[in-house]
DNA sequence: GCAATGACGCTCT
DNA sequence: CAGAGCGCCATTG
């Protein structure tokens, strides 16, 4: 349908378990920055036996945006928190903690260092 | 073609 | 921390 989903989906299943990523960090990752919107679309297309961990995308504020279905937003929360993801009173992702640093390729500079 | 509509994000109040 | 404003763009009517 939309080439650029395949780019979003990969992106996605990059995301580990326990860790989430914003709509706008997964747009990037997929060579679409600034098109965040574009991810969440996405996402709404996904079909379930796709393989695709859409519930560790939350938004930039760490909460879980609100769709269709009520339910999934409570699906979704539950999901993460299976992967021991914490919540905030406010029910936001602690992003501090669990946002996904995507691992830039430590670098043969880090290493040097250590040896 | 134009306007409205979103699983969004960043900046500035 | 909550809003408002504005940017972004594929879809839909």
């Amino acid at each position: 349908v939309n080439p650029a989903y395949a780019r979003i989906y990969a992106a996605v299943r990059r995301v580990p378990r326990g860790r989430v990523a914003t709509y706008g960090q997964v747009a990037r990752l997929a060579g679409l920055p600034g098109r965040a919107r574009l991810v969440g679309r996405a996402l709404g297309e996904l079909s379930e036996g796709a393989g695709v961990p859409w519930h560790r995308v939350v938004n930039a504020s760490g909460g879980i945006s609100p769709r269709g279905e009520p339910v999934s937003t409570k699906v979704q929360r539950r999901r993460l928190e299976r992967e021991g993801v914490r919540f905030t009173p406010a029910g936001r992702v602690l992003m501090k903690s669990h946002q996904w640093a995507v691992a830039a390729e430590p670098g043969l500079e880090s290493f040097r260092r250590l040896g």
